[in-house]
DNA sequence: CATGTCACG
DNA sequence: ACGTACGTGACATGA
């Protein structure tokens, strides 16, 4: 699978079935064909031992029938072949290990919060039968859409992908001042989604034998190099606002132990210095001033301390959105500013870091060359679409020609810390767990006595993780739980 | 299972 | 003339 994901995680699938047709134009056995499928499934155990071993024997000749395809390949490129044996495949133990270590979780404190959230979604409905003048249920986009739009007349805004009128969250803002009920049905919205997806099923996904929570972290999962986490997902516990915060609250230390939360701070952005090798984002970096204040100053042409809270914000979206490939449409609608403001924003800015422009316009010109970018690593992000005649999927292979390299070299660069943290870790027993990572940040849980040799042993190794011409800067922070630690 | 929506970096 | 910021996963609805 990892072999098969460094070659091409473009592939949409990674899976053994779908690689032995792939390069060995051979049909597998489906796991489904010998234990049906839907309630009717039963265990292995259940299979009869003919049959049984026929399956999963299949398994492992397949396997290395595909290694042998496979590695060849991986090595013709020395880089890719560094990227799996160097990176993804060290990393293998890592994520198991962190897997099975789980993370304590407050079930209380979630109960009580979803208690919360729910009294105040009755009220929320109450106030939104009252306006809408009936019943309806809230959560259907559905009914929704004809409460606001046929209803209650308002203008339809925002369309769906679909072109039907829209009901999220810009489109009620849109209407939000021609009517009370929008309002009401964001704050419901927000509510219903905390409880929903967190306070109501964390607790349900606490394992009965270690009381903790496990996800499974996806390795092949993101085109990038980025890990992904599933069931549950816990790369997107919300922290944006007050309520949302409070989640982290119940990711705990049990007693006698902390947490302790390592951040990289501005990554991308430093990878981006690094890869454009732009002077003024690299001296910014150097002098360790805050970036975005420094990108306004260079862009409104002001001191450093002169800049005004309203420059360093359009500063903070044009450095986020330039990462993105984003247009001066994006950067208009994010500011709410004109097109022709946001366009003089753009030019400006490429102007001061003229070294970002370039850098941008070799890695669409790489990309429409070679079919790939790659990452600082040599990990390669095939662009399928770069050369397409439809303008709307040329544009979107453009501005991911722009972003993978970026996104995908900080991927390689905590992968690569975890697994020398990893490895400090297994020469200290127990003391501390790896038990979080979220695409820039990794999280433990330390006894008390171990935090301090811990956060300075682990800010070392997440900075020394990659040889950049910027400082990788590490903001490491404690607490009894995931909230207090930031 | 598709769709719409929304949580994160 | 059109669409317009990269990468994910989960939930509820409704067919």
């Amino acid at each position: 699978m990892l072999e098969s994901f460094v070659l091409n995680s473009t592939a949409t699938r990674h899976d053994m079935d779908s690689l032995a047709m792939r390069y060995l134009g051979y049909t597998t056995i489906k796991f489904e064909e010998v234990a049906g499928k839907g309630a009717k499934q039963i265990s292995f155990s259940q299979v009869g031992l003919d049959e049984a071993c026929r399956y999963a024997a299949e398994d492992a000749d397949v396997t290395l029938r595909l290694h042998h395809a496979l590695q060849p390949q991986l090595q013709a490129t020395p880089s890719l072949d560094s990227v799996y044996r160097d990176i993804e495949m060290p990393l293998v133990p890592v994520l198991t290990r962190i897997e099975a270590n789980g993370v304590h979780i407050d079930m209380a404190e979630l109960r009580r919060q979803s208690q919360d959230l729910g009294a105040r979604m009755l009220a929320a409905q109450q106030k939104a039968t009252e306006l809408a003048g009936r019943t309806f249920n809230l959560d259907s986009p559905k009914q929704l859409q004809a409460v606001l739009f046929d209803e209650l007349q308002l203008p339809a805004l925002v369309k769906t992908p679909k072109g039907q009128p829209s009901t999220n969250e810009e489109a009620l803002e849109a209407i939000a001042e021609q009517h009370e009920l929008p309002r009401v049905i964001l704050e419901y919205r927000g509510l219903a989604k905390l409880r929903s997806t967190y306070t109501d099923k964390l607790p349900e996904m606490i394992n009965q034998d270690t009381g903790r929570v496990h996800t499974s972290y996806h390795q092949s999962g993101a085109a990038t190099g980025r890990l992904s986490s599933s069931d549950p997902n816990l790369q997107n516990i919300p922290i944006r606002t007050e309520d949302g915060r409070r989640i982290r609250r119940a990711f705990v230390a049990p007693p006698g132990r902390k947490i302790l939360a390592c951040d990289y701070s501005q990554i991308e952005l430093r990878i981006m210095a690094h890869l454009s090798e732009d002077p003024g984002l690299v001296r910014a970096f150097e002098q360790g001033v805050d970036v975005h204040r420094a990108t306004a100053a260079e862009v409104f042409s002001r001191p450093l301390d002169e800049v005004t809270s309203n420059e360093r914000r359009a500063a903070k979206a044009i450095n986020f959105g330039l990462m993105y490939g984003m247009s001066a449409f994006g950067l208009a609608r994010n500011l709410g500013i004109d097109r022709g403001q946001a366009q003089d924003y753009v030019a400006l800015y490429f102007s001061r870091y003229p070294g970002v422009r370039d850098f941008m316009e070799r890695m669409r010109q790489q990309a429409r060359d070679q079919g790939y970018v790659e990452t600082l690593f040599g990990r390669r992000l095939y662009l399928n679409d770069i050369n397409a005649r439809n303008q709307g999927l040329r544009a979107g292979a453009e501005r991911a020609a722009i972003n993978a390299p970026m996104q995908g070299t900080a991927a390689d660069i905590i992968k690569r810390a975890m697994v020398k943290v990893d490895s400090w870790l297994q020469d200290h027993g127990d003391q501390a767990k790896m038990i979080l990572q979220v695409h820039d940040e990794l999280v433990f849980e330390t006894e008390s006595s171990f935090l301090d040799t811990l956060r300075l042993k682990v800010v070392e190794l997440m900075s020394s993780a990659a040889e950049l011409r910027v400082p990788l800067v590490v903001d490491a922070g404690v607490g009894d739980n995931w909230d207090e630690a930031h």
